[in-house]
RNA sequence: GGCCCCAUGGUCAAGCGGUUAAGACAUCGCCCUUUCACGGCGGUAACCCGAGUUCGAGUCUCGGUGGGGUCACCA
């Protein structure tokens, strides 16, 4: 066996992926390709009540999108399979009756109300080892009869198990404070506890990488794999991603998951990078990196132990980055779909609005408000027009208007340039200034206080024919 | 409650015994400008508390407080 790192990510697929797990996966992903080794797929589907239908599709799916490709797993094979632990159940079977054998493990008839009997200081309830010691004849006897039964680990007495986490430090658990859990349930299928240590023996994993809701039961795995004789991996535990300062990010908030996001309009790439920012700071202290730049610089020392709070603000001024960043028609093609939530007929210019977009929006999801006007047209509060820097009001706003009107009629070409410059000429000669003229044209072509981009871009997304026809309908309404 | 872990501005964070305690987001102000943005410049804002070690502590030790995790035939 060479020294290859390998790591893996083993979701359960029990619903969307959720912003949490996708870190984890990210950063196993990032210290395996960083160390140039191999990032495996693992589903963990032991639980079958909490299955949900179409999950295990939405993690290639997600992986995909998340451009975390892995090198072995259910859908791409691989020397050490099956990758789906429900297809495993043979194989902990076996290791769960050879670690009796070793004298790590026993068998356990309890029923689960005498179980429920068992309560501790506090509603928690510890095993109290009743089956530790029956007799190998009596276990047989039982067995024989059919009865049902768990595998419960053996937790020797008066050891202190101790490892290093690869960001924590040393924990110390001592045996005292372990109990002698469940390893194999009475439905044949093992639990996470017996699982995950059998597979990531199994599949070779040398650097386990997950939650730090794992941190102190670590010990409580490492006694099984020294019961088993193997050699324990190395590990790596993350500290949580909370919501706010006292809950963690949940499943049951639904607001977090890699989907919902995209869904909203935020770039996948975008996503994960900042979701790798929150625990872990590169040297350089660079922000914004691709996949590439945060395998070479990804590295153990910049993980942090503390918790962090999910930020969308700063996820969405990331996200805006990003986007600035495409080239036009990138930005059009991804930006596409958005435009034509608000102008499903292509009525208007599909680039040139896009090219407005670009610098206005943070997340694509914010164009169609943006937009709105395009196809909402109608009377409006002739407030708009009192701008006191601009030195417009509705007087003046009614002869800018009229003056558009006239610059604007006789045009053939209808592009920035023809505009801008009939507009400028006309305004002179009426011993205007051309701001003045713009403002007051830019809200009577809107309707709008505020608007992503001015008077001359707004009349090249509506185009001759409708830029007129508002002008006119405003300069009616200035006239009333 | 037992055990494990954590603690720098509102948020993410740098710092690893000696710094005017970085940077980013957010926020505020100014400039640019035909509105809104983009862009540029600048401001406000932090070491949880208490002992100790040390010439010197955000950095090391202990205690307290606060928070998180875990104690399932869930992962």
């Amino acid at each position: 066996m060479d020294n290859t790192v390998r790591t893996r990510f083993a979701p359960s697929p029990t619903g969307f992926m959720h912003i949490g797990n996708l870190r984890t996966g990210l950063y196993a992903y990032l210290f395996a390709r960083h160390n140039g080794g191999k990032f495996i797929l693992r589903i963990e589907d032991t639980d079958r009540e909490r299955m949900v239908e179409g999950a295990e599709e939405m993690v290639y799916r997600t992986l995909a999108a998340a451009g975390m490709d892995h090198d072995e797993g259910p859908d791409k094979g691989g020397a050490y399979g099956p990758y789906v632990q429900s297809e495993r159940a043979g194989i902990y079977r076996e290791y769960a009756e050879k670690l009796v054998e070793l004298g790590g493990a026993y068998y356990c008839f309890c029923s689960k109300e005498r179980l429920e009997g068992l309560h501790g200081e506090n509603g928690t309830h510890t095993y109290d080892r009743h089956c530790r010691d029956l007799s190998r004849e009596e276990v047989q006897a039982r067995l024989a009869a059919g009865e049902p039964y768990v595998i419960r680990q053996k937790v020797p007495d008066g050891v202190v198990s101790s490892y290093t986490d690869m960001v924590f430090g040393e924990i110390s658990v001592s045996s005292e404070d372990i109990e002698d859990g469940i390893l194999l349930k009475s439905d044949g299928m093992p639990t996470y506890n017996f699982a995950n240590v059998v597979d990531d023996h199994l599949m070779g994993i040398t650097h386990v990488i997950r939650g730090t809701e794992y941190l102190s039961s670590t010990p409580k795995y490492n006694l099984i794999y020294d019961a088993f004789g193997w050699e324990r991996p190395h590990y790596m535990h993350l500290p949580p991603i909370m919501k706010d300062a006292t809950r963690k990010l949940s499943k049951r908030y639904g607001d977090a998951n890699f989907e919902d996001f995209v869904a909203k309009g935020y770039l996948p790439q975008a996503v994960v990078n900042y979701v790798a920012l929150l625990g872990w700071c590169p040297k350089n202290n660079l922000e914004k990196m691709s996949m590439a730049e945060m395998t070479e610089y990804f590295d153990v020392d910049g993980i942090s132990v503390s918790s962090s709070i999910f930020d969308e603000a700063k996820m969405r001024w990331l996200n805006g980055e990003y986007l600035k960043e495409m080239s036009a028609e990138d930005f059009f093609r991804v930006s596409a779909p958005w435009i034509a939530k608000a102008d499903p007929e292509g009525k208007f210019d599909a680039k040139e609005i896009a090219s407005l977009m670009q610098t206005r929006v943070d997340v694509l999801g914010e164009i169609p408000e943006k937009i709105a006007f395009l196809n909402g047209f109608g009377e409006y509060d002739l407030g708009m027009y009192e701008h006191k820097k601009m030195k417009v009001d509705v007087d003046v706003a009614k002869r800018a208007v009229k003056v558009s009107i006239s610059a604007l009629e006789p045009l053939a070409e209808w592009d920035e340039e023809s505009i801008k410059a009939a507009i400028v000429k006309a305004a002179e000669e009426e011993g205007m200034k051309s701001g003045q003229v713009m403002f007051a044209m830019r809200v009577a072509l809107t309707g709008q206080p505020s608007t992503p981009g001015g008077a001359i871009e707004m009349a090249v997304v509506l185009g001759k024919e409708e830029s007129l026809r508002r002008l006119r309908f405003s300069e009616a309404l200035l006239n009333a």
